[in-house]
RNA sequence: GCGCCUGUAGCUCAGGGGAUAGAGCGUUGGGUUGCGGACUCAAAGGCCGUAGGUUCGAAUCCUACCAGGCGUACCA
């Protein structure tokens, strides 16, 4: 346990003992007996306090004797030791800039077993986002900490290459983009993404025509109204008056429409633009506030569900407007063309397959260049299309054993059954859908019975979004219960989600932050910071550096916060560059290279210097910084063993911060012989430490910035 | 219903059973012709969700409750 002011630790064996003794004595006086419990530790607890000071005294005493620490004081019942400060700084100082690189790691294959990290599990035909980010920020700085903490660790990822949003976006595109290319600016890849997400908007048009309909219908008393009178001219000119009766009804009465009622699906066409009519006359004179005020007292500081205001309706009715002639009418069939399209897929259709190849191509350049930009590299890149057959084997051997069967039409496995648990707890997994086609669960079976057999995984961990906990604990269940022994290693390794402060992210509904946007925003902020503080530096040395700023800021921002906690993204704030952030810690790296590089310092000098350095009256902004970085193997070690990078974060911010206040206080390069160069050999393990450190974040520490 | 997660300064969060619970942001007021001010010092600001329990000692471990979030058979 350290203490402040000096570098040692501290001892709380002299409070452990006068428990023990203060009740011994107590007990033996006869005072406890009697007494009730509370009591009787309430005696106790009087008298530890001054017992214990007591016997530190006596201990630091006995210890003091044996002449092998600096100082030993008794302080508060605790012992306070530090230690000879100069033979400890020298032998450390020495070990740091011996290992350079390697200073915090620990020897391969440390720890037994062969772990298996799973992450960056990115999707083809559809762009990433910000959550996407934190997974492989997560992935990569989880992976370079236990390897660094000495365990044999295989970096896997798991490509979304075929399902839903595949089927999606390649129907989109042969139905309305092929032999279409991308527009001049942006890769194959993501303009893939956009037609992903455009076929998400037409494939949840209707509902979202609906939903619109229906919340402006119960928010707003007087739409409803104009609403009723102005149906009556549609009235005139449409020759289904049964459709024009139905939607008056439901106006009228505030009733939620259902498209499937109408006899003529375009009345739904024709209709919209009465609605445009009047949302855009109530924007340009708002209609006088409802006198009802006496009647409906709103309770304050209760949270009333947001109302649009009448410029959003209006924005939101022209996105809707923009595509209604064209794909209301259309609409209807899409659901049914998806699953044809699926079909294509199943049958191994010769020209779809082929498509997908190219297309899957085009995606996948991208993600090698997030890859590469976000430091993964990969041992085994597995791929969804790959374990399909495999996983329709694995549901056929579940079957086979009876661990499986046909519940409502498609193989389960009702776990809790088979296991024989009386309370609800891991349920029933589907694990093939009654059409035949798969499932997640069905390819995830596939692989990781892979792992084990083919790969000869101990344990596998999935860096996966949290709210999947349940559907892990239910692969590793059935797999368990298939006799595979390492599923009881297996470990979730959940985060959660990365959200916006206005909402919830959700590519769906195209409100999500990109990951290339973000990755924009950041470099852009990261350019201008660095032109505006530094403009002496040249154009290739600042573009460089704003990478590695911009770049780390985004990690930083990603790994500072417990996996178990919402981000909430705030651009604004996660561009910030000031305090708790990774260019606060790179900043510090780099000043400690700017002292070095003033003294003509290089790793050999420091190496050369470090035998003989002299540290006659060490000041305790010095001693502060020697145990500071004493502590990076051990918070590597902890940070490994529960692949929690927070830990790391957390250290190199510590580092940063106990650097700063040594330079403030201890003058490097105006100080004089001896104290100079071995407050030189400082600078250079803190140099070491904090590039080592920031490493196993996957940040970079530029040299000058 | 059941399960998981969260609750600490105005806000965002650290906190490995131990000393007076710490940072950053924000607020207020200071510092340096300096090894680069992307720095630094200080002040103000806390029934650590509530109530019990374990312990010499609990923000930390256990139980119950309150509040919020998420999950809960053919989404991924």
């Amino acid at each position: 346990m350290p203490f402040s002011g000096a570098w040692g630790s501290a001892s709380t064996i002299a409070r452990m003992l006068a428990s023990n003794v203060v009740s011994a004595e107590l007990e033996a006086a006869g005072k406890l007996e009697g007494l009730g419990k509370k009591q009787a530790k309430q005696f106790v607890n009087d008298g530890v306090n001054s017992r214990a000071q007591e016997l530190a005294e006596a201990i630091a005493d006995h210890v003091r004797e044996s002449g092998r620490f600096a100082t030993v004081e008794a302080v508060n019942g605790y012992i306070n030791i530090s230690y000879d400060a100069l033979s400890v700084a020298r032998r450390l100082l020495h070990e740091v800039l011996r290992q350079d690189d390697t200073y915090g790691h620990a020897p391969e294959a440390t720890h037994p077993g062969r772990i298996m990290i799973e992450h960056s599990q990115l999707n083809t035909h559809k762009a990433a986002h910000v959550g996407h980010l934190r997974n492989v920020c997560l992935g990569v700085a989880v992976t370079n900490i236990a390897r660094a903490a000495g365990y044999t660790i295989m970096p896997t990822t798991y490509i979304g290459d075929i399902g839903r949003h595949v089927i999606q976006c390649l129907w989109c595109y042969r139905e309305f983009h092929q032999g279409e290319e991308p527009h001049r600016k942006g890769s194959r890849g993501r303009w893939l993404g956009d037609i992903y997400a455009e076929s998400s908007a037409r494939l949840t048009f209707r509902k979202s025509v609906l939903a619109f309909l229906d919340r402006v219908i119960q928010e707003n008393i007087v739409f409803v109204e104009a609403i009723d009178r102005m149906l009556k001219k549609l009235w005139a000119d449409h020759n289904e008056s049964e459709d024009i009766a139905y939607l008056l009804g439901c106006v009228s009465n505030q009733k939620a429409i259902d498209p499937a009622v109408f006899v003529d699906d375009t009345v739904m066409v024709k209709f919209w633009p009465i609605i445009g009519e009047q949302l855009t006359q109530e924007r340009d004179a708002p209609p006088p506030e409802p006198d009802d005020t006496a009647g409906t007292v709103t309770p304050e500081g209760e949270d009333q569900p947001e109302t649009m205001s009448p410029e959003e309706r209006v924005e939101e009715w022209a996105r809707l407007n923009a595509t209604m002639a064209d794909w209301w009418p259309q609409s209807a069939t899409w659901e049914q063309e998806i699953k044809d399209t699926f079909q294509l897929w199943e049958q191994k259709d010769p020209e779809f397959v082929a498509l997908w190849e190219k297309t899957r191509e085009w995606s996948m350049i991208e993600l090698r260049e997030i890859f590469d930009e976000f430091g993964a590299t990969f041992d085994e890149w597995f791929c969804e299309s790959g374990v399909e057959d495999a996983g329709r084997k694995i549901v056929r051997d579940l079957l086979e054993e009876g661990i499986a069967e046909i519940s409502e039409g498609l193989p389960v496995v009702k776990i809790d059954e088979k296991l024989g648990l009386e309370t609800e707890t891991y349920r029933t997994m589907p694990i093939l859908r009654s059409d035949g086609t798969t499932l997640y669960s069905t390819k995830d079976l596939a692989l990781t019975r892979m792992k084990f057999v083919d790969y000869g995984v101990d344990t596998a961990v999935w860096v996966v979004d949290v709210r999947q906990s349940l559907y892990f604990d239910q692969i590793s269940k059935i797999l368990e219960i298939s006799g595979f022994a390492q599923a009881a290693n297996t470990i979730h390794l959940g985060y959660e989600f990365v959200a916006l402060p206005t909402g919830t992210i959700s590519s769906r509904k195209g409100n999500a932050p990109m990951l290339e946007d973000v990755r924009g925003l950041m470099l852009d902020r990261a350019a201008r910071v660095i032109e505006q503080k530094n403009p002496q530096m040249d154009r290739a040395a600042r573009e460089k550096v704003a990478w590695q700023v911009g770049i780390g800021a985004i990690k930083y921002t990603m790994l500072a916060r417990d996996s178990n906690k919402v981000i909430v993204f705030d651009p604004e704030e996660a561009l910030s560059f000031d305090g708790h952030a990774a260019p606060y810690i790179q900043y510090a790296h780099a000043r400690a290279c700017r002292i070095l590089e003033h003294a003509g310092w290089d790793t050999a000098a420091a190496n050369a210097a470090v035998e003989t350095i002299d540290l006659p009256e060490p000041a305790p902004e010095e001693l502060s910084l020697l145990q500071t970085i004493s502590d990076f193997p051990a918070v590597v070690q902890r940070a490994g063993a529960e692949y929690r990078p927070l830990y790391l974060t957390n250290y190199v911010y510590d580092l940063s911060k106990t650097f700063n206040d040594f330079y403030h206080a201890c003058p490097v390069l105006r100080s004089d012989e001896p104290v100079k160069t071995a407050r030189l050999t400082l600078v250079a393990a803190t140099r070491v430490t904090l590039r080592n450190g920031l490493a196993l974040l996957g940040i970079n520490a530029p040299e000058e910035m």
